[in-house]
DNA sequence: TTGCCGATTACCT
DNA sequence: GGTAATCGGCAAC
């Protein structure tokens, strides 16, 4: 098994995480023995109290959000809009309650699995957003709250061969209309990667 | 290519 | 009871 990111990684600005984490590999091993994995093309960061978009606004401390205020590099699954499921990585401090969503990735491992699954979609939109990655990679409830700086089933590591390519950034997607924060730039992307979701990076010319 | 809409349920007020 | 860090289908342009 290949290293999973450290602890201090993820200990950091969560800007800095969810722009690094472009470009690393998550990969997921399933009790049957399957390896889904898939390079991250796609991050958002969601900063705390401070911040309208994220869930743990103003302080919020409910049953879903309390893994925001745990450990860095554990697992924060949610499920949302009654049939799909958001995967994102801890960052900061305990009880700093700050997150990376993981968007987007370009499916490397277990393709077949993934095919089966959805046999109408092209490989490169097996997991262009991040309802449709957490299909392809089979996360849902169980893995919520996992460490996985010390889990061999479920990590982030360091791809074989780097792509050297421009990182984008560009507004959140999703987030409603609410203050100015609709227009922070903590959405970040592969430039011109075809596995990027929807909407288009506004700022970013192929 | 863009935009609207329905699906479906956990969570919060 | 309203709404959500989404997706896929379909209509219109």
């Amino acid at each position: 098994m290949s290293k999973p990111l450290p602890r201090e990684f993820y200990q950091r600005c969560t800007i800095d995480v969810a722009r690094d984490l472009v470009g690393r590999i998550l990969v997921h091993v399933l009790p049957d023995g399957r390896r889904l994995s898939g390079r991250i093309v796609e991050t958002e960061a969601y900063l705390g109290p401070e911040d309208p978009a994220a869930h743990s606004y103003g302080g919020k401390v409910t049953p879903r959000t309390q893994v925001m205020y745990g450990e860095a590099g554990r697992s924060y699954i949610y499920f949302i809009y009654g049939m799909y499921f958001c995967f994102n990585v801890i960052t900061r401090e305990v009880g700093v309650p700050e997150a990376v969503l993981i968007r987007a990735l370009e499916p490397l491992e277990g393709l077949e699995s993934m095919r089966a699954r959805r046999p109408h979609l092209k490989d490169f939109e097996l997991a262009n957003g991040p309802g449709k990655l957490c299909l392809a990679l089979e996360l849902e409830r169980a893995q919520n709250d996992i460490d996985i700086v010390k889990s061999d089933k479920l990590y982030i590591t360091e791809p074989k061969s780097p792509l050297n390519v421009a990182i984008c950034d560009g507004p959140r997607v999703g987030i409603g209309n609410e203050h100015d924060a609709v227009h922070w730039p903590l959405r970040f992307g592969l430039a011109g990667h075809p596995s990027l979701s929807k909407p288009r990076f506004p700022n970013y010319q192929e």
